[in-house]
DNA sequence: GTACATGCAAAGGGTTTGCAAACGG
DNA sequence: CCGTTTGCAAACCCTTTGCATGTAC
C-alpha cells in the first residue's frame, strides 16, 4: 500500500536513519496542506502511531529543517509552524482565521535582492508576511 | 534640567498615569537608537533607577505598544525588541552582528498593498525583514 | 554490535500573572 | 482616598536536554 512520501524519499537520499517515528512524521508533513505547528504535527502523528513523543517531534522537525527538507515559520504566534520545502513563496496570514495563503511575486523578490545589495549586504534570508482581513463583497 | 522626552509627552497626551518607572522606561526608549530587547531596556532603566522590576518593564512596554507609542519586533531571536513608533520603515538584520539597518522602499510598500487586495484581503499589517551578511570589498 | 534515536521528565528561556503593598491624580 | 501600578515569586508556554532504554544499519 503506502508508497514513499516525497519527504521519506528525501530522507533516504540524505542518508538519514529511518525510524518508524520519522517515517510517520514525514508522512504527516507531506500530507499537510496547511502550515501545522508542532503540537498539531504531534497530534496527527500520534493518531497514526501512539509511540511518538512530543520530544521526538521537536527533534525530528529540527532534523528535517537542518536537512533542508522542511521550512520552519514563525508567524509571531509564539510557536513555530512547518511546511515542506517546495517552491519559494510568501505568506498572507488571515488575522481572523489564522488561515495562511501562499503567493509569489517575482518583482518583490528582485527588489529585496537589490535593496540588500544597495545597503552593502549579501541577502542570506528574508521574511515577508502580510497580515490581512478578508474583504467581504 | 530634564525636559520631557517625546515618549513622555505622548504618554501624557494619552492620559496614562505617569509613574517614575514609566518615565524612566520612556526615556530609555526615547534615547535608544538601536532596537533594544526587554532585558536591555531593563538594564538601562535600572541603571537610572534601581527600583524597577523586569515585570514592570514587560508591563510598561506592552502598555506603550497598545497605546501605539512603541512598536514591538520579533526578529526570530526568541525575544522581542522595541523601538519608538516613528516613520514606517523596514529592517535589514546583520546575521553576524545582530545590527539592525532601517530602510524604506515605497515601491515595495505599494506592492504589498496591491498583492493583498488582489488576494481579496485588506492589508492590516505586514512584516518584511531582510537577513544579510556584510559584503567586504 | 554500536552509534544513533527515543521516551520520559526535568530544565530552560522568555513572558505573564496573583497578590499584597505602594502610589498617582 | 480609591483605583492603578508595582515588586516579588510563582506560573506559563514553547522548546530543549540528560539519561537510561531501544533500535537501525
Amino acid at each position: 500500500m503506502a508508497e514513499l512520501s516525497n519527504l521519506e524519499q528525501l530522507c533516504l537520499d540524505k542518508g538519514l536513519k529511518m525510524t518508524d517515528q520519522r517515517r510517520t512524521i514525514a508522512r504527516v508533513i507531506s500530507q499537510a496542506s496547511d502550515h501545522p505547528d508542532v503540537e498539531t504535527v504531534y497530534q496527527r502523528a500520534t493518531a497514526v502511531d501512539s509511540r511518538i513523543s512530543i520530544a521526538t517531534v521537536y527533534r525530528t522537525l529540527k532534523l528535517f529543517e537542518d536537512a533542508n527538507i522542511l521550512i520552519r515559520h514563525d508567524f509571531g504566534e509564539g510557536r513555530a509552524r512547518y511546511e515542506e520545502h517546495g517552491d519559494h513563496h510568501e505568506h498572507l496570514i488571515d488575522i481572523e482565521s489564522g488561515e495562511v495563503i501562499e503567493f509569489h511575486n517575482s518583482e518583490i523578490e528582485a527588489m529585496k535582492e537589490r535593496i540588500a545589495r544597495d545597503l552593502g549586504y549579501e541577502l542570506i534570508d528574508h521574511r515577508l508576511e502580510l497580515y490581512g482581513r478578508k474583504i467581504r463583497p
